[in-house]
DNA sequence: ACAAATGATAAGGCATGCCTTATCATTTGT
DNA sequence: ACAAATGATAAGGCATGCCTTATCATTTGT
């Protein structure tokens, strides 16, 4: 395969991203929303990568990346973290608009620059969000806080990049992988938590992309 | 203006680097052999740009930037003057290939992130090819090494990185700004130089793109 | 089991930035 | 002054990645 296209590569590592951890196909209504493209012109990209053999696609089940699909993806998210860790590292960037600039920014180099860079940024473990620069494929540590148990405090580990909603509201709060986060109440929908010493009220979705483990009960 | 894209940001960079400094129009011949791409899609492209106001096209004569135009391509230059600084100092990339990735990070992220850059860089003050990164426009110091006579030693001020075969050249014999260059012989379009105490055989047109002071009667 | 929801696909369109072929206009050198 | 060189422009094409409208197929929930 030689040169896959941004958008060509975009697609690969949002099926990377979404991907189901049982190896279940990806349905093309994930990318869909996603992208925020006609449903026609994603099906028109899987095309795509099944006929350059990125992808293979099962119809009215999904799509499933292929060995090189998958290095592809993952060569791309390493990118897409490094930089990130340069400009929230080096640049101060919020990490909202980190992840933005990283989306350009990861097409822009090729893999023996961001590796030069990995290198000068003292090789991190975690990109700004909390995810691993190293292994890739590693689930955030502790539980998703939406499915969180009011009265305890959690240490945030990571906070998906999926949902530019909750990107902002972190950046807003404060919030970063390493914050301490106590549920004060949950209600319909609804979280009340307190962080940096601030409450604040924020709906389960958004709340269902930051990631933190239990320290209720000391360290 | 919106949004300019790749294309159209590169057309603006090329017009205003060609640009004749008497303020005379640039002929799209120029832009034609900047690019390699046919004379009919430097017109279509000229045309964009005047649609757009960025330019003024004179049929037969040229193409002049409208104050818009130029305000933006200043911008684009600046942009990929950082970009190589960070590219060579940092990363310790070579200056070919510093160039070239420029040529993209140019476009992946905006003014405000370069600022950034320019100052955690310590507000250099040439791109490492030895152009200026504050005043843009500012001529290299001294003469074209084309120009200069058999028998004199010049120090290395700039190397115009319009040509890729004169980087090539100087990353190959390690010449950059400051480097001391002797002229030793020039005969029927070629001239030999004494660089890093090594002899080199470099044709004149080659050498046309690199600057430099004469120094010979001590600094 | 069947209707409703969801997914697939065909047809045609559009902007962008490149191309070739062909024709016509202007400038240039002698 | 005129031929040759150069430049402008019209017409049509192509790949990429998006779109809408319309039709047909499969899956899903009851
Ligand atoms: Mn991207
Ligand atoms: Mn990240
Ligand atoms: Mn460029
Ligand atoms: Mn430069």
């Amino acid at each position: 395969m030689i040169n896959p296209s941004v958008s060509i590569e975009d697609y690969l590592g949002a099926i990377y991203r979404l991907q189901r951890k049982d190896g279940q196909p990806l349905p093309l209504g994930d990318l869909q929303e996603h992208f925020g493209f006609s449903p026609i012109s994603i099906h028109e990209m899987v095309q795509k990568l099944v006929q350059r053999g990125l992808a293979v696609y099962i119809p009215y089940k999904g799509v499933l990346l292929t060995l090189t699909g998958s290095t592809t993806a993952e060569a791309l998210i390493r990118r897409h973290r490094i930089w990130e860790c340069f400009l929230s590292n080096e640049l101060a960037v919020p990490i909202d608009e980190a992840h933005q600039l990283a989306g350009d920014l990861e097409h822009a180099a090729p893999d023996w620059i961001t590796e030069r860079l990995f290198n000068h940024l003292g090789q991190p473990s975690f990109c700004p969000h909390g995810s691993a620069i190293d292994e890739l494929t590693s689930t955030p540590v502790g539980i998703s806080i939406a499915n969180g148990q009011a009265g305890r405090t959690y240490v945030i580990s990571c906070i998906s990049p999926e949902n530019s909603n909750s990107l902002q509201i972190a950046r807003e709060a404060g919030i970063l992988p390493g914050s301490s986060l106590t549920i004060i109440e949950k209600k319909n929908g609804n979280i009340e938590i307190e962080i940096n010493d601030q409450k604040k009220q924020l709906s389960e979705d958004d709340l269902a992309y930051f990631w933190g483990m239990d320290m209720t009960d000391g360290s």
